[in-house]
DNA sequence: TCTTCCATAGGAAAAATTCCCGACTTTTAT
DNA sequence: ATAAAAGTCGGGAATTTTTCCTATGGAAGA
């Protein structure tokens, strides 16, 4: 069996290096190029061949899920390892539907880089545990805020995700405060998000919010 | 000259072994122990011997800088090595505050961690040069919750920041849930960040939080 | 038409927040 | 070394916010 080249990117060098040694006790891996920040990456991988690229979503260049798709557009063979520092649902989703081929959260083992990177080169797709309950959470929001909630509370939502006090929206919508309040705690109970900031959480990973 | 004894604190364990890795490479280091979480790494810290700590602010047990203080009180002769994601200002001067003998971040070259452990040993404080320009912005920004705020009321403001409520807060503190009301109540005046949202915006923006 | 859902809001009770204060400890300055 | 200042912690009371329950009128649907 021939050797498995494999690309780092990360814009952590001391992690990029860690990387690079744990995967060079390996025989049939040797690492062929690192990059800091997306656009080296993106030029560098249209230009040469690797078989794997291990992407940190995390890096500058703002968008490491845009790189991916685009790398993935231009270079179809290349297979991805997304390594990230968080499991988030929404983020696994996003990262599988952008083109990845695996999904390693950097919480797993050091065995489990290698063996990822082994399974690929098999052809598989390899997932870490909490990537793959995040990936079957995704699915099911049957219970998405434009779902259970009325017209009218869906729109207090928004604007208690944006941070306005209840006395604010109250104002806008022009009711009174008693009225938005109430809404509000309908809205916590329905959805189960107890505070703004949850709720502006929410709104942001479900692009809820313009 | 004998070996510098090593300890690593990091959650994760791929970048845990990455640095073991590293710091082997020197003749005069040893690492003789990992932590991946704090806990952890106090209790070994106060019972075994090391020279210097390798710590991670961003790691769970809550608190990475409460564990940094403590540590320093209950063995002074420890060196600790602050070894951070970003160099955000606040964090920085933050953790020297807290008795940090260096910091640096993981933007830093490998060489620069080894230099680091290197100079730590020989009695020195090694910063990147990042945060020793994040500790000279520290003074400008007159304002900011890390100069207006004590440093039990930083520590709630990041908790509020992350959206925990304050019963929740008061229970990992072990303290009355009045005290953190009381907190809460200098912050929001102090800082003029009137709810948690707000507050967590603003911690993002300055990167104050892990 | 009759039922159901929605938008609106008042009242009362419960919970959270604010404001003021005191005790005690640690740090800092003189 | 001693005084002053700052920090931590919480009680009490007043205030504000939130919850829960209820009610009215309108619109949509069977």
């Amino acid at each position: 069996m021939t050797s498995l080249h494999v690309a780092i990117a990360d814009d952590h060098a001391v992690v990029r290096t860690g990387y690079r040694r744990l995967l060079e006790l390996e025989p049939n891996v040797s690492v062929v190029a690192e990059f800091a920040d997306c656009e080296t990456a993106y030029t560098w991988l249209s230009a040469n061949h690797a078989d794997i690229l291990i992407l940190d979503l995390s890096m500058p260049g703002r968008g490491g899920l845009e790189t991916l798709r685009r790398l993935k557009a231009r270079v179809p063979t290349l297979k991805v390892l997304v390594f990230s520092m968080h499991g988030a649902p929404a983020m696994v989703s996003q990262a599988m539907q952008a083109g990845a081929d695996g999904y390693l959260t950097k919480s797993s083992a050091p065995e489990a880089l290698i063996a990822a990177v082994l399974d690929l080169g098999a052809g598989g797709h390899p997932l870490s545990a909490e990537a793959a309950r995040a990936l079957g959470e995704a699915g099911n929001d049957s219970q998405a805020p434009h779902q259970v909630l009325s017209p009218r509370e869906f729109q207090v939502f928004t604007m208690l995700a944006q941070g306005l006090a209840v006395d604010e929206i109250a104002a806008r919508l022009c009711v009174s405060a008693k009225t938005v309040a109430n809404y509000q705690t309908a809205i916590r109970q329905k959805t189960g998000l107890s505070n703004a900031l949850e709720m502006f959480r929410y709104a942001r990973t479900h692009a809820l919010l313009e």
